[in-house]
DNA sequence: TGCAAATACTTTGCATGCAAATTAAAATGG
DNA sequence: CCATTTTAATTTGCATGCAAAGTATTTGCA
């Protein structure tokens, strides 16, 4: 029984899981400049595209947990990148807004794209969008 | 300033982000059923490829975190799923080896992997080869 | 109007991923 | 042959990801 479905090179599941961590490792060094971690530089870009929205429209956003989301926003609001308002409107309901500081970091994020791009030799702009789309189809297929 | 490059869709890293977590949390219901995290089934694949390996083998081959390795067997040996033992040959080395309960989980876990495949409407055989070596390159770029 | 059900979050407990420090043993080279 | 370096693992501290339980509000409906 050769079980040929079970050898892990035969696993898209794992390689997911090497190529995630390995890109979120490559994210690190850059993001320890700003001091921060990578969940946290994808709340800061769903506040740079779109400042003061719900946590609810922020864990949509993203697609971080929500539990992970209080812990994170609370580290974040310590460190003064953003503020986490009560919605006058709907009490249950909490606002996250960037602060002066949070929104001026945008411009020394802007470079980090590029410096991680640039370390793909093998992989050109066509093979990444390609590689986008096919993820986009995995996420909606296992969308619950 | 319209910072595309910073904008989460046109994020490679963000894809790969959903992605892994969606296809990690697909696998969580029917490795509950062996008793297996995602990490722990990843390790039980290396070993039913190969028994009796080192660590840093194991390491190699699962692209496991060492740190993490080490609690990840040691749960895995009070289950009594494999035995870690000293090398004689070398005594800074352990190897790990499977005991006859981890063995037979073999056949349950057989029907694992196409359950999980049997959940991409939109994603064909081709397609998903296509992604596996697209994960290869982005992989192999960040390598070390 | 009033109460059960749904929402929006928070909290808790467990399992990693990762960096850095530590320990033990083997390999090296002067 | 011994001291330095390298290798193999473990340990520790921090930051999530996730499920499940708990809290505060708001909706919905009888």
């Amino acid at each position: 029984m050769s079980f040929e479905q079970l050898k892990l090179k035969n696993q898209l599941c794992h390689r997911l899981y090497m190529a995630s961590n390995s890109i979120a490792r490559a994210y690190r060094e850059p993001l320890n400049e700003l001091n921060l971690t990578y969940p946290q530089y994808v709340v800061m870009m769903a506040l740079w595209e779109q400042d003061e929205i719900t946590i609810a429209e922020l864990i949509d956003k993203t697609a971080i947990d929500g539990g992970a989301m209080t812990q994170i926003l609370k580290k974040m609001s310590d460190k003064s990148l953003l503020a986490v308002i009560k919605d006058e409107h709907d009490k249950r309901k909490r606002l996250v807004q960037l602060t002066q500081h949070g929104q001026s970091l945008k411009l020394k994020a802007a470079d980090i794209p590029k410096n991680i791009l640039c370390k793909f030799d093998s992989v050109d702009a066509t093979q990444a969008k390609q590689l986008m789309q096919l993820l986009d189809l995995v996420v909606n297929d296992l969308a619950d």
